[in-house]
RNA sequence: GGACCGGUAGUUCAGUUGGUUAGAAUACCGGCCUGUCACGCCGGGGGUCGCGGGUUCGAGUCCCGUCCGGUCCGCCA
């Protein structure tokens, strides 16, 4: 038996002629008729070489060493009605005439028929390969379909695609900038963008009020399976439209991809503010297929003795928190939940404190849990009344900082809903909102936690006044815990962004080196204005059902952002560095060499 | 920058407390069978055990380093 690969079939007519062109998936000899299967996305095609036409064998023998074939012949259809993704091999008979060997191939370095699961290192070495698979290409298909209807739907509501540089300035602020030296300005550097935010916004002065573009950005950062340094994004910027107005639209044309090409009604889109998120769930991008929500019980244990929760639950920026799982006592080994302890630490947490309810009707004496004998009682039943308690449940603890508690009380529910699964629906779309104009950063300072282009929800004066209190206009879409799309109302008032600015502390000496342009161009009338940028990669892999947006890339990079098929990075001549008039340092150049 | 998991035949994996010649399945090659369809039967070839060093009489196995792949933290305005 022979069995090389598999893929299209390709049916023309002629009169009562068809040829079928498609890879060869497996061929094999019985009672002297040759059977070649082929494949195609749509099902499994056999074919049958009429063994009484000499021509046939002959053809037939030359296909030994394969494979591109074309199969000239007499269809017999069985059953009637062509090809539909039921079908199994055989289904489909081919009486064939003669054969034509388009090309041979080589026996493939994996097997693609589906039998055998291969490693994603051997998958993306022979990506060509791999993508010849039919889910692979399902997920291009579903790739193609997606940005066709976000064109269609765009550009019916009046978008224009206008293209921006990819040679770009490098902005000190947000990312790492990918960078590329020119060759006619020693010294100097483009670096690609990170996303084409200035140039969308210029285009706003300009007067085009409804732009859009599916546009590659770049950001040298470090990966993860939902972060790729390049990636696709859905640019929109409008003119004269108000976040309601940007959100309703965009939601549109999301709910369509998921009607269209899933069938799948995503219903309404909850609204969601900053607070309310990192509250509740302790994330700015929320799960809401999980119920479980964080449970505040700082007014609770701040007389304790209990350091622990003291501590916190009397300091501003602490917190004391609880996440109950109704029924997860009895499903929860101690082991589990020691692993689970193990798994917060990684956001920062001491420790995971936690109490099993056994039997509530007993008070104390029902519970079950380590840190019992540091409580009073009447504060463990206060809790156990807050949380809303029932036999069987069990209630895990967070007491740090503010942060420490929501990444890490955050990160355990979605882990509890993955582990448990305790996902109450396929779907759980929403808008983030009312987010915080700034952030503390590590010096003591305030950071945009958007851009510093993003619009406060108040008046120049109050902004200067309660920076760090601030809302902005900005709107996060979120997806079953993905942030699949961002945006804001943007500054169109050189007054406010020199309040931004001043908040920053950005002089103006930098402001006019950094965004000059920008600051110049707003001065001309600039239009109300504001947008949102989807991360197609992120939308396509969630229509996919997969969970890496490596699986809906063609030809993605692996965690150190290089390419095991083509060995980018790769080393260059020295005399293409000497036209950049670039020099590598040694010891960076023996880190690299293998 | 850090934590953890993995790397053994083309591929997917097993390999015991360190012990003789490193196995299986599949793929590949040869033969048989001949309406098969994850066809079947018989036979065969195929391994720098990621790489380097160390411990040991002896290392796929233990130790150190390193490279590669993955998940995550930091990072990602």
């Amino acid at each position: 038996m022979r069995s090389h690969y598999c893929g299209d079939l390709n049916l023309s007519h002629n009169g009562e002629t068809v040829t079928l062109c498609g890879w060869v998936h497996r061929r094999r000899d019985h009672g002297g008729v040759i059977f070649l299967d082929l494949r195609d996305r749509e099902g499994i095609a056999q074919v049958v070489i009429d063994p009484d036409t000499e021509e046939a064998f002959a053809l037939a023998d030359k296909a030994r060493s394969e494979f591109v074939l074309k199969v000239t012949g007499l269809v017999r259809l069985r059953p009637q009605g062509g090809i539909n993704p039921n079908m199994r091999t055989g289904d489909i008979e081919v009486l064939g005439k003669s054969v034509e060997i388009l090309n041979s191939a080589q026996t493939p370095p994996f097997q693609l028929d589906g039998f055998v699961d291969v490693g994603e290192e051997v998958r993306l070495r022979y990506r060509y390969m791999d993508l010849r698979r039919p889910e692979m290409q399902e997920k291009l298909i579903m790739r193609s379909k997606a940005t066709r209807l976000v064109r269609n739907y765009l550009e019916e509501h009046g978008f224009l695609d206008i293209e921006t540089p990819m040679l770009t300035r490098a902005t000190p602020e947000g990312a790492r900038d990918y960078l590329v030296p020119s060759r006619v300005h020693p010294g100097s550097f483009y670096a690609l963008p990170q996303s084409p935010q200035l140039f969308k916004q210029l285009l706003m002065v300009s007067g085009f009020d409804r732009y859009y573009q599916i546009v590659r950005c770049f950001r040298d950062e470090d990966l993860r399976a939902e972060r790729q340094p390049e990636f696709t994004q859905i640019d929109i910027e409008t003119s004269f439209m108000n976040e309601e107005k940007i959100m309703g639209m965009t939601q549109d044309m999301v709910t369509k991809m998921f009607s269209e090409l899933l069938n799948v009604d995503l219903g309404k889109f909850p609204h969601l503010t900053f607070a309310d998120a990192m509250r509740l769930y302790g994330s700015d991008k929320p799960d809401l297929r999980i119920p479980l929500q964080l449970i505040d019980i700082d007014d609770l244990v701040a007389g304790v003795e209990f350091k622990v929760f003291n501590g916190p639950a009397n300091d501003p920026k602490g917190r004391v928190a609880a996440l109950k799982v109704p029924g997860g006592g009895e499903r929860m080994t101690r082991k589990q939940i020691d692993d689970y302890g193990k798994f917060v630490s990684l956001y920062g947490a001491k420790g995971l404190a936690w109490v099993k309810v056994n039997a509530l009707e007993n008070g104390v004496e029902g519970l079950q849990s380590p840190i019992l004998k540091f409580l009073d009682e009447d504060v463990i039943m206060a809790i156990m009344a807050r949380l809303d308690v029932a036999n069987g449940d069990i209630i895990f603890f967070g007491s740090d900082s503010v942060k420490v508690v929501s990444d890490a009380l955050g990160a355990l529910r979605c882990k509890l809903g993955a582990d448990l699964n305790l996902y109450t629906c396929a779907w759980a779309p929403l808008w983030v909102v009312d987010f915080p104009m700034f952030e503390e950063n590590s010096q003591g300072g305030l950071t945009a936690l958007h851009h510093p282009f993003t619009a406060p929800t108040c008046t120049p004066e109050e902004l200067e006044a309660n920076p760090a209190t601030a809302l902005s206009r900005a709107y996060d879409m979120v997806i079953n815990g993905y942030e699949v799309g961002g945006g804001s109302i943007r500054i169109h008032d050189q007054a406010m962004q020199q309040s931004v600015f001043r908040v920053l502390d950005i002089q103006e000496e930098q402001q006019r080196e950094k965004f000059g342009f920008l600051l110049d161009a707003l001065k001309y009338g600039a239009p109300p204005h504001g947008g949102l940028a989807f991360g197609l990669d992120r939308l396509v892999m969630l229509l996919c059902g997969t969970d890496s947006i490596r699986e809906v890339i063609a030809f993605p990079k692996t965690q150190s952002a290089s390419c095991v098929m083509t060995q980018a990075p790769s080393p260059v001549d020295t005399q293409q560095l000497h036209e950049l008039n670039i020099r590598i340092r040694r010891d960076a150049a023996s880190a690299t060499s293998h």
